[in-house]
RNA sequence: GCGGGCGUGGCGGAACGGCAGACGCGCUGGACUUAGGAUCCAGUGGGGCAACUCGUGGAGGUUCAAAUCCUCUCGCCCGCACCA
């Protein structure tokens, strides 16, 4: 029975137990230290991929690690089950409802995170389309609608002809859905937004807290907010009472404006050709640009068109008379969505003004060249002296710039300003599966939110899914008609649903209290929880999700409804899991299916091969031999260790490394350094490769050790070798290891013991190689005494014939001994 | 264009500035076998009979010593991209 490695039996069975005894379930209230270990919970799109199991795979042994260490570990599963997929299955096989469809994907998945023996507490599984959860979706849109960060506003949204609803700007990449990759059109729409411009300053600034993320994650949110200083300024229109304001970054440029331009879609744009000949020419103009894609629209590649509005604005600095123009290159939603044009000092204004025959105007001057309009071929952004600029000449454009703020601000002209490149979160989704935002319009009282007691706002059961463009729920009679809670009169729904990823963004907070219905979380438990010590998942959330969980948590802890300001003290992003060099995908063919390997393999095989491959945040590419040699592996561990049974038991530890010599000393030792080296690895690195080389290396010296006939072994080193190795590969293949503590007479599960600790005296050699090099170049290797000092090791080398007729005539210039290591000779 | 990352054997990948290639895959040879695609043992960067020598994309530099630090350069990958 225990001749081979049945691995079907035994990971069926050690999940039974698991099961049955609970013993993956975590207390709230502990005296252990807390440490809460999160993955990123999946979309339940049918089955499991590699991504996934590799996502899993790391977090499950970063949770078993920890709780070996003693730490009480929250380590929760649960499903971001609201979303599109669903609802496109339901509208193209027509008999499937989406909660049917999401449901059975959902219990099919789960059965395969089981099968992979993870070490959730089931018990707190949330499933975000479970009204139980989804009612605190709305209740936390309710409490940001409270505090005056929800807002409904009527603007140029993204609209997804395909997904049939609009979408943040976030989910928005080079013009194109990032779902589906139809090119996203703008759509003038009335929608909630998400006030996470108030925080932009914030989530900026605390991006220097996070010392635990990697800088490629904090430099693409640092980007995606996009703060710049500047100054924003008026510009009187000349013959009418109104200004126009600009914002610019290079107010040290001010006096070299040589043209003004407004967006398309700005609302002066009307005011300002009206009654005038070109206005019918402009109009048609601004219409065109508006029917534009996105991707069209703000490609660099796009030629910069533009028109002149026939009105004219005064420079405030200098009094000059500037053409006003309206052109496709400025952006409504950015800054003011106006712009002073300086064409010598930035290129786009300068590609604009020569196609236009505009007039350049040159006020930085850089040093030892004097730059000539005629001549230029492009603007000049760098750094300069002020000239033409009034009293302002022969400033330094840097200090110009505050020195014109400071002016502007003096005479009432303008004033310095922070812009954000980040935009309002859009979060109303014209779509029947999601979360309906919970406000009812009454023509007497507006907008009134839903009472909390009223939540959830169900989701009705019976719609009808056809993509008109309207949410489904528009048509359900019986859901939009309701009483207003204010007045009592008669009232509508909002029949938008809500961005899943608002429901996304503060799981990790219900997990703590998953059941209470009558609050999102407990307080005391989220403050003992939070923040998540250890967060894991793919780099394709590195601004949508993590930017949204960042803003939220800034919300709630504002509200003091947890904590802490940040959600994840340290972030983990994993590669992808590649196959032929190119990312698993069905069109290509190349995809790997978990179940397969799992079912020819186990999960034990199927785990460790994809820790062993590649360190975690790099690219992982599967190999179907590099599988197979896992699988050796554990055969080989089996082989080793199934054998000795009870027989391991009887080795006592010795624990007296003083009285091993020889091969028994060099075991114990190497026992101990794969403890450091695994204990180091997993805990301070997550360098989980390297940590399963260093368990290989041991099982490897285990085997040589057996081979010594056993008069001369010592039998508390072996077993203190063999313990130590199914405790170090306890994280990564739980089954095999915890039937092998079994099989050699342990009781209790190995997922319980406390990790071994390494005795630094168990590493100290007696002797120690060291290399001899002649100028940087290995000569030789010399066996040393361990402690040896500098002094002794460079006497002891000089001393050695082969160095001397290495060194031979020449002229020892240098001796450099590193302790421990070598002793570099330098000759000449 | 801007920002970030990566270039090491046939392959995946190791190397606090200190023996390049740990560990695994693959390959070669051997053992055990009726057989082996199981297992075990040995070998395995290139060149050379050898002493040696050349080797971390390329070119320089710093250093007693560089895959590692600096400068330039080439190639690949990712993110952002008219943000005034």
């Amino acid at each position: 029975m225990q001749e081979r490695y049945e691995f079907k039996e035994i990971e069926a069975k050690w999940q039974r137990i698991w099961a049955e005894q609970d013993s993956y379930t975590v207390p709230d209230f502990s005296d252990r230290p807390k440490y809460y270990c999160l993955e990123m919970f999946p979309y339940p799109s049918g089955k499991l991929h590699m991504g996934h199991v590799r996502n899993y795979s790391i977090g499950d042994v970063v949770a078993r690690f920890k709780t070996m260490q003693g730490y009480n570990v929250l380590h929760p599963m649960g499903w971001d089950a609201f979303g599109l997929p669903a609802e496109n299955a339901a509208i193209k096989h027509g008999a499937i409802h989406p909660a049917h469809w999401t449901v059975e994907n959902i219990d099919t998945m789960r059965a395969q995170l089981k099968q992979l023996g993870l070490s959730y507490d089931w018990n707190r599984e949330v499933a975000t389309c479970h009204p139980g959860y989804y009612k605190w979706t709305q209740w936390l849109f309710l409490q940001l609608y409270q505090h005056g960060l929800a807002y409904k506003k009527k603007s140029a949204v993204n609209w997804c002809p395909s997904c049939a609803t609009v979408l943040a700007n976030e989910q928005v990449k080079e013009g194109s859905c990032e779902r589906c990759d139809s090119v996203v059109e703008k759509r003038e729409l009335e929608q909630w937004f998400l006030k996470i411009t108030n925080y932009a300053d914030r989530l900026l600034a605390d991006l220097e807290k996070l010392s635990g993320w990697p800088d490629k994650v904090k430099i693409m949110q640092k980007n995606w907010i996009g703060r710049s200083e500047g100054a924003e300024v008026n510009f009187p229109i000349e013959g009418m009472d109104e200004s126009v304001a600009i914002y610019t970054t290079r107010p040290d440029t001010i006096y070299g404006v040589t043209y003004m331009v407004l967006a398309p879609e700005h609302p002066l744009v009307e005011k300002l050709i009206e009654g005038k000949p070109q206005a019918g020419q402009i109009r048609e103009f601004v219409k065109q640009v508006r029917n534009l894609s996105e991707l069209a629209r703000t490609s660099t590649e796009a030629e910069k068109i533009g028109l002149f509005t026939g009105a004219y604005c005064i420079n405030p600095v200098n009094g000059d008379k500037v053409p006003i123009m309206v052109a496709n290159y400025v952006l409504l939603e950015y800054g003011t969505g106006a712009v002073m044009a300086v064409p010598a000092h930035d290129q786009r204004d300068f590609e604009f003004a020569r196609k236009y025959n505009l007039p350049i105007r040159v006020v930085i001057q850089p040093e030892g060249v004097t730059l000539d309009p005629g001549a230029m071929i492009e603007a000049f952004e760098d750094e300069g002296l002020m000239v033409n600029s009034g009293q302002f000449n022969g400033t330094p454009s840097r200090q110009g710039i505050s020195a014109v703020i400071k002016y502007l601000q003096e005479q009432g002209l303008g004033e310095g300003r922070v812009n954000y490149r980040l935009r309002d979160w859009l979060i109303s989704r014209q779509r029947y599966w999601g979360a309906p935002i919970p406000i009812i319009y009454c023509d007497q009282c507006g907008a009134v939110p839903v009472p909390d007691a009223e939540l959830p706002v169900m989701l009705p059961m019976d719609v009808a899914f056809k993509p008109t463009g309207r949410s489904p729920l528009a048509e359900h009679e019986d859901f939009v008609h309701t009483t207003c809670p204010s007045c009592g009169g008669p009232a509508c729904r909002e029949t938008d649903t809500m961005d899943t990823f608002m429901c996304s963004s503060f799981y990790y907070y219900r997990y703590t209290s998953p059941r209470d219905e009558t609050s999102a979380w407990d307080g005391d438990k989220v403050r003992q929880w939070l923040p998540v010590d250890q967060y894991i998942g793919g780099v394709e959330h590195a601004i949508l999700h993590l930017l949204y969980s960042r803003f939220i948590t800034k919300v709630l802890f504002d509200m003091q409804l947890v904590g802490n300001d940040e959600p994840f003290t340290n972030l983990l992003t994993q590669g992808m899991v590649l196959k032929d060099g190119a990312k698993m995908s069905k069109s290509k063919g190349n995809v790997v299916s978990p179940e397969d390997i799992v079912a020819k393999y186990g999960a034990d095989t199927a785990r460790l091969f994809i820790l062993f491959a590649s360190p975690p945040e790099r690219d992982l590419e599967w190999s179907d031999q590099g599988v197979e040699g896992s699988y050796r592996f554990l055969n080989r561990v089996w082989r080793l260790v199934a054998p000795l049974g009870d027989l391991l038991a009887a080795g006592e530890y010795t624990g007296r490394t003083g009285s091993l010599v020889g091969i028994n000393k060099d075991m114990r030792r190497i026992t101990h350094l794969a403890i450091k080296k695994v204990t180091e690895d997993v805990g301070n690195r997550f360098n989980f490769n390297t940590a399963v080389s260093a368990i290989m290396e041991l099982v490897n010296t285990i085997y040589q050790y057996r081979e010594v006939p056993e008069f001369d072994r010592d039998a508390g080193v072996m077993r203190e070798a063999v313990e130590s190795l199914l405790l170090l590969l306890a994280p990564f293949a739980p089954h095999i290891t915890e039937e092998l503590w079994a099989l050699t007479g342990h009781k209790g599960s190995i997922h319980a013991q406390p990790w071994p600790q390494y005795s630094p005296e168990a590493l100290v050699e007696d002797e120690i190689t060291i290399v001899v090099q002649l100028n940087g170049k290995v000569r030789d290797r010399i066996l040393v005494p361990a402690g040896i000092s500098a002094d002794a090791m460079r006497e002891m080398v000089l001393k050695q014939e082969k160095v001397q007729a290495l060194i031979g005539d020449k002229k020892v210039v240098k001796v450099i001994p590193v302790p421990g290591k070598l002793v570099n000779i330098v000759v000449k």
